[in-house]
DNA sequence: CCAACGCATATCCATATGGGTATACAATTC
DNA sequence: GAATTGTATACCCATATGGATATGCGTTGG
């Protein structure tokens, strides 16, 4: 088998740079392709594959308007990835932790 | 150009549900290589070369124990991760509200 | 010291990604 | 209705993924 399709699922989507930059860029408002490509600095046909694959998680919905499509941010679809993350996190603040505790030793026996 | 590596990024190597049942398994422990192949009921280069993917991000650190390896978590590998979906958890919530909202309306409007 | 063990690496293959570029198509404007 | 605008799709290509399998290599046990 080869890599997993970008539309697997969330994770591999949001994989990409240039998908997360237009998910960070829908995050303000919904935008019309166009402005997109503006904001990307790619080419029109690249921006639309990427919100197709977008599209195809469930991360945006578009909507059409006249002759422009615009697109609008569907959060929940990174819930799932907000979730796995998240429970790693106590892991590394724990770390973290004891970091802290350590240098509190440190400082002490300095004095 | 073609897909980034999966050794780009955490994003990246955090794509493939494999890597990420690893980083699973070695949340709870520190694990050799042929322990994780057992959980995983994956071919032992497999994992290997999983563990590498994750090596090379920096999600796990290797330890040598006779002939055994032991890998364990580096947790603070995922924090960009969660750093980037965390700023979107207002939005899906915010939703959330808005439901319940439109729901309390609807249940005020039967009385 | 030789066999068995634990793991990493190399090679082969099918797949599809993402960039480039050309083009199709629908809506609008003149 | 012809030209233009806004998007989507089709095609070509280089790349490397992930699975399969064989093999190399250091460590330990008999």
């Amino acid at each position: 088998m080869a890599r997993a399709a970008t539309t697997a699922d969330a994770f591999n989507a949001v994989a990409e740079p240039r998908r997360r930059e237009i998910l960070d860029a829908l995050a303000q408002r919904e935008r019309p392709v166009n402005e997109l490509v503006d904001i990307l600095g790619l080419a029109q046909p690249h921006v639309s594959r990427h919100l197709r694959v977008l599209r195809e998680v469930g991360a945006v919905d578009v909507r059409d308007e006249g002759r422009q499509r615009v697109y609008r941010l569907n959060p929940e679809a990174l819930k799932p990835i907000h979730d796995w993350v998240a429970s790693y996190q106590h892991l590394w603040e724990e770390r973290f932790d004891l970091l802290e505790d350590v240098l509190e030793d440190l400082k002490e026996q300095e004095n």
